[in-house]
Parts: structure tokens; sequence; C-alpha cells
DNA sequence: CAATATATGGAATCATCATTCCGTTTGTCA
DNA sequence: TGACAAACGGAATGATGATTCCATATATTG
């Protein structure tokens, strides 16, 4: 029915709010069901979550293609994905917590795969151009955007007097992965 | 009594191979005592976990004031510093989970205040040297260890097909705190 | 409309942990 | 050695949260 429509919007929005241990029952609360029915929808919290992410890697393929296309040079592209793909996650508690503790299902979820093609190909590209460093690898995008969900998780979480600034390390680790 | 010397080994060495989660039981366990031996130690885990934090906060502290003093230019200096502070926390899961979730307590902590200082002095005068980019901030260093700690974290974890690798990530990092 | 199948709500169940309590053991001192 | 105190061990308690169950409500079908 279509209640399952609404817990899969209760669900996003309670992952972005309180992040991936907001608990089943905020979740029901939030679709204004009981926990019963997202559990006739889901056969678990997990089961739910994968929805989701899969759902938001979608996204995140379509701004990474965007992002290839419409680049002036390999370097562009490649800066305007990782900002773009930045950008549309830092809203989302939940989605930064996942990028920082890449659950195995991820490395498997289509989506993901694709993500890593087009990151691939750019990175690929900013090589053989000569404006990514030469030792570059598809492997170090995935990194940049786990210590990115990190920073942004916590910050967004307002932890401690460190000055933890998710634009501050984006900036950086791009410098660190452009080429001298 | 000189439990509490074991409990607190049994604590490190729990927290090191099981992180941050691994539980009192565990911990009492390892020991050879009972829980409520644990607690009569320490009033609570994270009192426990507060004591060890200290501890190897203290030693990061020695491996910085080594680097500054060692050190041949300020960018030599920082470089070693960041690389044996973190091969020094590699080993520790525990203390990888710590650096990546900067729990409140430690940002008041003396050790962790010093190591600030001392970190502050090195960005500083690498900044007036020309070594390192203009921008850098104290502030720089912490946040480049926190994500320090997730990598080596996940690492240590084996998780996903993703490359994680904390060696690459202070590479990448570090390159991009050099002045260009 | 009656009978049957499907969806729902939310209380009850289960598991996991930190923390507390108290009967027992070990150590000290006179 | 006997009585008191400090240190123990580990079962019991309390809290939190996912998951299960089932009585009730809603939709379907003949």
């Amino acid at each position: 029915m279509r209640n399952r429509a609404s817990v899969l919007d209760a669900a996003r929005a309670a992952f972005a709010e309180e992040g991936l241990d907001a608990d089943v029952a905020s979740i029901a609360e939030r679709a204004g069901v009981g926990v019963g029915t997202v559990y006739r929808h889901f056969p678990t919290k997990e089961a739910l979550l994968a929805a989701l992410i899969s759902d938001h890697f979608e996204r995140l393929v379509e701004i990474a293609e965007r992002a290839e296309a419409e680049g002036s040079s390999p370097w562009e592209a490649l800066e305007q994905m990782v900002w773009n793909c930045a950008r549309r996650s830092a809203e989302d508690h939940g989605l930064c917590e996942i990028l920082s503790q890449p659950p195995p299902l991820l490395g498997t979820m289509p989506a993901s795969l694709r993500l890593r093609e087009v990151s691939g190909r750019m990175v690929a590209a900013g090589v053989a151009d000569g404006s990514v460093r030469a030792d570059a690898t598809v492997a170090d995008i995935p990194m940049m955007m786990c210590g990115f969900g990190k920073m942004a998780a916590l910050q967004r979480r307002g932890v401690g007097p460190l000055g933890l600034d998710w634009k501050r390390y984006l900036t950086i680790m791009l410098d660190g992965l452009r080429a001298r």
C-alpha cells in the first residue's frame, strides 16, 4: 500500500536529521504508522536503509555524469563532481555517516559501482592530462569521500573545539590530489 | 590494589582489538577479574577510557616534541610528527576511533592542549618558512588526524572493497598542506 | 452482503550492555 | 588467632532498541 512510500520518506527524514541510529519507533512515528507497518514493508531496519542508500547513490551518479560532461577540463570535471556530490550529501546526516562507514553492501550496490566507474574515468583523464598527480587511483576518490563524510557528520553534530570543516577538508584533499 | 593496573592493561588491549565498544565484561574477563572490580577502580567505562586516552596523548606529545626538536626544517618536523603519531596510533583500534570521533573530553584534556600547542608552533613555523600553505592553521592538524583515525579504524576492520589506506591518505593530505 | 484475505497499530519479547548490589574472600592488626 | 575492613566476583537490575505477534480494521471477491 502507499504507506510504503510514507515510511520511506519518514526514514529519509529521520536518518537525515538524527543519523543512522534513529530508531525504528521514531521512523514509524514520523510516518504516522505503527512499527509493525514499517516491518511489513521492510524486513529489517537495514533493508530500509539499503533502499535509501541506493537511491542516494543514483543521484550521486547523475551528478558525476553531469560533471564529466560539463567540465571544461578533466580537472574541472573532477573538482565539480567532488564538490557537488559533497554538497548534496552534506545535508543528510545519515548519508554522511554511511559515506564514512561504508557498509559491506555499499561495495556491491549497482549505483556504487557506476559511481566508481565514472570517477575512474575522470581520474584517468586527469592523470593522462597531467592535471592530477601521476600516482592517483580510482580508490583515492572513495577514500576522499569517506573522510568527507566523517568531517561533515562530526561538524553537523557540532563536535569538539577542533575546527572540523568539510569544505576546508576537501580543499586540502583536492590540492593534495592535484599534480604539482 | 594492583588489580587496578591489570584492569588498565586489559582495557587497553580490549579497546585496541575490539574498538571502543568492547564491553566491560570483556575487559573484566581479560583482566581475570569480575566486572565489580572494574567498577571499584573506575566509576564508569568512560572514566577508564579517559585514563587510557590521556596516557596515549602524553605519548603523542612526546613524539611531537621530539619531531620539533629533531626536524631539520619546519616541514621535515611537521611531516615527521604526523607520520610518527600516526604510526604509533595505527595499531590501536580504540585510539583510532577516538581520533576519528573526538569526544568532548578530548578537547579539554591537558595532553591534548599541549599537542595542539606544539603542532601550532610547527604549522606557524612552516607558514613563516614558506614550506606550508599560507592559509594553514593549527586546526588543520587535528582535522587531518581525525581523518587518519577513520581510515586506520576502517582499514583495520577490513571494511569494504574500497581501497582505504591510511598511509595513502596521509600522503595526499600532507601534499595538500604543503605550499605549492 | 457475507466470507476471506490483507494491512495496521502497538504491546510484548529478546538481546545487549552499563551499572549496582551483596554475599564471600582475602588481608590487616591487635 | 579472631574480628574488622578492604577488595572481590558475578548475579541481578535498568535502559535502550530491534523485531515479533496478534487482535483489530480494511479491502476484495463471489
